[in-house]
DNA sequence: GTAACATATTCACATTTGTCAATATTTATG
DNA sequence: CATAAATATTGACAAATGTGAATATGTTAC
């Protein structure tokens, strides 16, 4: 396998790598909320959470629409649905293959 | 939830979000190795494979054993299947729930 | 015991990250 | 237009992270 693969899958766990971030991801996984209904669940202040929406949406897992003053967020179902799908792989010896690595007595 | 949970979850998924321990465990995934079989793979030196792995033996995601001059490393398959457990939950609204957090209309 | 090999540790350093305060922008409402 | 509400951006900073060079430790073979 090329590094690039590697390289873009860690950049989605990386982002799930932040407790205030999953707890986001948890929340929306439910239904569709705005900002500031998620800030209600969090420690954390306005910017912060701006913050961390724009990395969760520019990563891609998570969806964002504008609704006048609000900003509506969902989880990306195909994009999360990629990313299980990834960690399977790569956690499993099947025949379905991640890794390019040639190793003797790999199914990969 | 509680945020123990959260901060947990988000160190393992944070392990994940390197390419070099990505890749790592994708070799691994498939059979036992020694460092200096994994380091054939890696464009790193032997002083950062070792780090890595320590970080990885520490997490649990790792098992290792020694082995004369070798420490053999494998995919500890528990772990792993309590991550993908774990993941399934975070990103799906389902009454097998990972968030405590009410919410009108969540099943979870 | 000495040489060779495998792995771990220490040190240093540049980069990235998560956070908040302050401020700006956008949109609806009176 | 003025105010309020929701969100985004900027700037600053401490903490964490990934890396390699150098060195140390442990183990086998001769």
């Amino acid at each position: 396998m090329d590094n690039i693969a590697y390289s873009e899958l860690s950049k989605l766990f990386k982002i799930l790598g932040d407790p205030v971030r999953l707890q986001i991801i948890d929340l929306i996984s439910c239904k569709e909320m705005c900002a500031c209904e998620i800030l209600e669940f969090l420690d954390i202040t306005q910017s912060t959470l701006s913050h961390h929406m724009k990395i969760l949406k520019e990563s891609g897992i998570v969806n964002s629409r504008k609704d006048a003053t609000w900003m509506r967020y969902s989880l990306n179902e195909v994009k999360s649905a990629e990313l299980k799908s990834a960690l399977e792989k790569i956690t499993s010896d099947t025949p379905d293959c991640f890794c390019y690595a040639v190793k003797k007595g790999c199914k990969k």
